[in-house]
This record gives structure tokens, sequence and C-alpha cells, in this order.
DNA sequence: TTGTAATAGTGTTCAAATGACACTAATATA
DNA sequence: TATATTAGTGTCATTTGAACACTATTACAA
């Protein structure tokens, strides 16, 4: 039907719809769930942009986010792709989302060395935001809350090591209510998904905790 | 950052990826998952093919499926977008798929009146399909297989009245496996998205099963 | 008319998973 | 050495899920 088409291939691109990703990067920082954003000319957005004619679109993705945010290495998953004609007025434009999950900053600053031309905002009371990149954000939301409840995705969210008190605060952020400690506790070492380091984390005023890692770094497993 | 971006309006073709949809129409036929086909010059692959200018994803979707199968009003959801640069070898090209649920026909033929431009074939062992048509057929079998657990979404696959027998069935092909039939009519009766019409079903030699209706058809909720 | 074949319909019991709940332990600092 | 702060631990009750077998109703054949 449209292997071999009868377009020419030198029609204008008035005929064709631009592709772009868009990246919702979240991260934890200071008790709240926060979003990336990145300068544009109209206000801020998400990072972000049209793929090239011969580049895959998770490449893109890493890409975009790398150039914009300098952020790389981090966890990536396709969300949906938005392509209702009138999302962006100034022309067609059909945006294959992502969202991207970065560790929280053990030592480092946490933010990334772009200038100004980036900023985090916190997914809860967010500035306005360009096209429907506001919607975008509330759908990778939704996305990464139901995602806690049956896969290791949480993990994407934590330094290489972590307690499980730290690891606990990252759900109930995410989900938006307390969680009771010993269940909390008893779920995530039944998954058999993280091990004790054998460390203790020394913070000011109070009993050390023990430290953990994830047996798979990098991997998101279903649970059950 | 790209809301004003600086390519020329005018630019060839080949410097944008060809945007299409692409339909996986799944349908119960004889005891089987089957796919509904449309015949392509290189050989048999899914309905589907370029998104129009100012087209919306959704409507070119089910415009392309109402063209190449005759199948209309159905439920439809958005899948995955798949984009390797080498998926076509041809030209590039960026798919985005879904898939769409067709109910056992009750009375009528089941089959399009598409001439021979489309055919059915089992999920289970399909003809060699063009492109990376096989892969999007194996993921959407995995997502509705994935969706039947915790959703309403096989009540798409049924006609307007149905046996819980048959609802029974439906769940078994797509799972492939057996289901403990009080079990069954346990759960699916406590979800509370069906209701007994009165009527019976009469078929030959047996005992006639009650005819149940979906409480909001069209519509696919998530339970619990 | 009676028997047979075929599918519809119905509850209980046990095991496993989940959810609620409160106190002791270890450290830093005052 | 007393205090403040967070870490760490187990039991019981409830809910949920899984296994399991027989009776009921019809069409048709003998």
């Amino acid at each position: 039907m449209y292997t071999n088409m009868k377009t020419p291939m030198n029609s204008p691109t008035t005929s064709l719809p631009t592709l772009t990703t868009d990246i919702v990067p979240f991260a934890i920082r200071g008790e709240r769930l926060e979003v990336l954003l990145a300068r544009q000319t109209t206000g801020w957005g998400l990072p972000g942009g049209p793929v090239g004619v011969d580049e895959d679109l998770d490449a893109a993705a890493r890409r975009q986010l790398a150039e914009q945010t300098g952020l790389s290495d981090v966890y990536l998953e396709q969300l949906y792709t938005f392509g209702r004609p009138d999302r962006n007025p100034a022309r067609r434009m059909v945006a294959v989302a992502y969202f991207a999950l970065i560790p929280i900053a053990s030592g480092s600053a946490g933010v990334p060395a772009a200038g100004d031309a980036a900023r985090w905002a916190a997914v809860d009371e967010p500035p306005p935001l360009v096209l429907d990149h506001g919607e975008i954000v509330a759908v990778a939301r939704r996305r990464l809350a139901a995602k806690l409840l049956y896969s290791t995705i949480a993990l994407q969210l934590m330094p290489e090591r972590f307690t499980l008190s730290e690891l606990q605060a990252v759900h109930e952020i995410i989900l938006g209510e307390p969680l009771d400690k010993r269940n909390f506790r008893k779920r995530v070492l039944a998954m058999d998904r993280i091990e004790a380091t054998g460390e203790l984390a020394r913070h000011g005023g109070r009993r050390p905790a023990r430290l953990y890692r994830a047996l798979h770094p990098g991997q998101v497993e279903l649970i059950k």
C-alpha cells in the first residue's frame, strides 16, 4: 500500500508533518518531583526538537536531552506520540514524547551545567509551558506513578547507593501519599532486586542507615 | 528551541522522515485470535499509510483502516511509535502503530467486503509480513494480553449481546490458557461492568445461556 | 417417552498476600 | 549523660486468589 509510494521524493515539506521528540526529564529534588525545562524562543518548554532524517527516535531524544540540558546516560522510555493538528498553531508538528529519569545527585550539584538555558520546575506547580507540553508532563507523571506499583522503575531515580528510607521517600513523593515503613521494606526486599552493600550512611545526629544498591542497574523489570 | 524553526518551509522531503500509521486489527474468529492484513505491492502487511499534513493521528488510523478494510467504528488505541532508521530500507519512515478491536460478528459475515485486498490471518501462525509488521503485531498482542488482566478491554471484542461462556472463551484464546469457570464468572460480575439482558441465547442441543451486555459500551475502564 | 449428549450455572474451603499497627536501637549534639 | 532524630524490626487480622464437582436445562435420537 505504501511501501512503494507514489509521492515524489522532492515534494515540499508542507506535505509532511514535522517529526520531533519531546523529553520529560524527571528527578527528585528537595522532597519534590521536578521536571527539567529548556528555554525556547517563546517561553519554557520540554527539551526536544526535530528528528534527523536517518536518526533513530530514541537516539534523537537522547541527543536532544544531552544538547539542551547536558544530561546523558539516563533511563529513557517512550511515552506517547502527540499529533493533534492544532497542537502547534505555527506549523504541523508531531511529537514522539519520552520521559527520562535522572538519579538524585549524591554529591554533585544535580543541576546540569547548561547555563540558564535550562531550569528545574516542580511538577505540581509548573510554570506555563509552550504548546501542549503541560499535557505531556501530566501524562508522563501519571505513567511514572502507575509504573511504580509494578516495576523497579523507582531505582532509576536513585543514586548508586541509597538507603531504604530514601527509596521510600521517592515513592511517597511520586505517589503523593505516606507509606507504611515496615510494609514498604518487606515489599521492596521481597522483590529481590536490591542488596545491602554492608556500608552505612552517616548523616548528622542520628542512627546511620544501611546502604543498598540495585542488583541490575539500568534495567527496569516488571514485578509479579 | 524549535517552536520557531529555522528550517525553510520548502526544504525537500528527504530532510524529514515520512510519518505513517499502521493498524493491527484484532478479532476473535473461529476460536483463534486473528489479524486483518492488507495487500501491499510487496506482500501482505498491516493496514496503514501516510498521515495527511493536517490530519490527526487517530483520524489517519481510522481513515486508513476504513479505506483498506471497510471497518469503521471500532475501538482504536495507540500502541507505540516505531522509528528505527532501517525499518524500511527504501525510505525513512516512522510509523505510529495502533491496535483496533473488532467485535465478533454476531450474524453478519465478519469479513469486510474489501475484496481480496484484505485477509485475516491467525496471530500465532502469521504469513511473512512486510517491513517490521511482524514485530508490531507481536507487540500489540502482548499489550492486548496484558490489558485483559486489569481492564474491560475484552468487551470491545464482543458483540452487543454475549454469554459469559463466550466472554470466557475470548479471554482463554488471548491468554492462551484455560480459566476456571466459577472464578472467572465471579471476577467479571464483581467488576460490575456488564449486566444480564434477561434474554437467553438458544443454540442447538443444549441448555440456553443468559445474554449479557456491556454497561458502558465503547468505554475501556481500568479495574482496581 | 425416555435416554443421552452438551453446555449453563452455582459455593466452599484453603492458602497467600495485604494492610494495620508500636516499640527498641544507634548515632550526634547539647 | 540526657535528648533529639532517624533506623530497624514482627505479628495478627483481613482480604484476595486458587482449587475444586455437581446439578440444571435444553435438543435430539432411539
